[in-house]
DNA sequence: CCACAGACTTGACCGATTCAAGAAAATGCG
DNA sequence: CGCATTTTCTTGAATCGGTCAAGTCTGTGG
């Protein structure tokens, strides 16, 4: 129901999250809003486009890539960039939470704040920095890439990631 | 005397450590090293090609490229991706140290763990998961732009920052 | 229902990085 | 020392994620 099929709520939410941010309400930006909504998050543009497509028919992917400024520009998503993977798209949630890499599957996964809501905002720094905002990834292997993993922290795939860039920490 | 002059002292000592981690001594490769050893750190593949020209006279981008890799498989450069910023590199210091980088020019600081070896390296995670090394990125103002800026935490360049890139957090 | 700003489509373009093929140079060995 | 083997470097093309630009289409306000 809120996939493919009769997405009529979730289109009129869609249309009213965009209204009161006060952008104009197209359906590309709905179709968008919602493959963001839906997914659980950690999509990039492309894959974003072709949920999009499912309501909308047909989107270019640059209209993807406006669509999803704009929203981001709105603070209605939150766009994460991993070394060496395309960007990552998710509702924004105002909780500044950080992310977990599998460096064997290159699956992505939430990773609350460990302590309130900004740890490790204490950078040593001198007074003088204006430190806005902290980004915290963490690189591992997720439980199943461990299991498969012949040495533990050495998987297979290990070093076909290595080579798409995976910062950071290539120990080979 | 170590950077472009006479080299000879530098360029022993970076052929031992090339030959210490089992790799092959090459003149592209000691410049290279060089480079990046010389360099406050943070620089790119292309401004490292530069600078090591300055040894060698001439050196491909390609082959920058791959000393790096190999410089970096063999634990001896760090390498460090910053959202909308191509690669840095760094000399490997094992003290998993973190950045600060200004949205406004770019700039990149050093920042030592506020606590201990590793802050933050306790994501709230399933026992399951293998937490293998946290990277964390402070995005902010350095003192100079910060002068500089008209508003507090918005400057001048800062649009243009956001245009290319810089994540997280546009906030326009 | 019209006009106009803002949004979509298409297609060229770009920067960073990698792939591929051949030439050059480094180490091992006789 | 001189060659063979293997790795590395050079050159040039290609890829990938993403942006720029020009023209057409469509919300929205009047």
């Amino acid at each position: 129901m809120t996939t493919s099929g009769s997405t009529g709520e979730t289109m009129a939410r869609a249309a009213e999250r965009l209204r009161s941010a006060g952008m104009r309400v197209t359906v590309p930006r709905m179709a968008v809003l919602m493959a963001v909504s839906d997914s659980e998050g950690h999509l990039d543009a492309d894959s974003l486009r072709g949920l999009a497509q499912r309501i909308t028919g047909r989107l270019s992917l640059q209209a993807t890539y406006n669509v999803l400024r704009a929203l981001t520009d709105a603070g209605l998503v939150r766009t994460t960039q991993i070394a060496g993977h395309p960007a990552r798209y998710e509702t924004e949630r105002h909780d500044n939470h950080h992310h977990f890499v599998c460096r064997a599957c290159g699956s992505i996964r939430d990773v609350e704040c460990a302590v309130g809501a900004a740890p490790c905002m204490e950078p040593r720094l001198p007074a003088d920095y204006d430190t806005q905002e902290a980004a915290v990834t963490f690189w591992g292997l997720c439980p199943g890439c461990r299991a498969a993993a012949p040495l533990p922290g050495l998987s297979p795939q290990h070093e076909h990631l290595r080579r798409h860039g995976s910062m950071p920490g290539s120990s080979r």
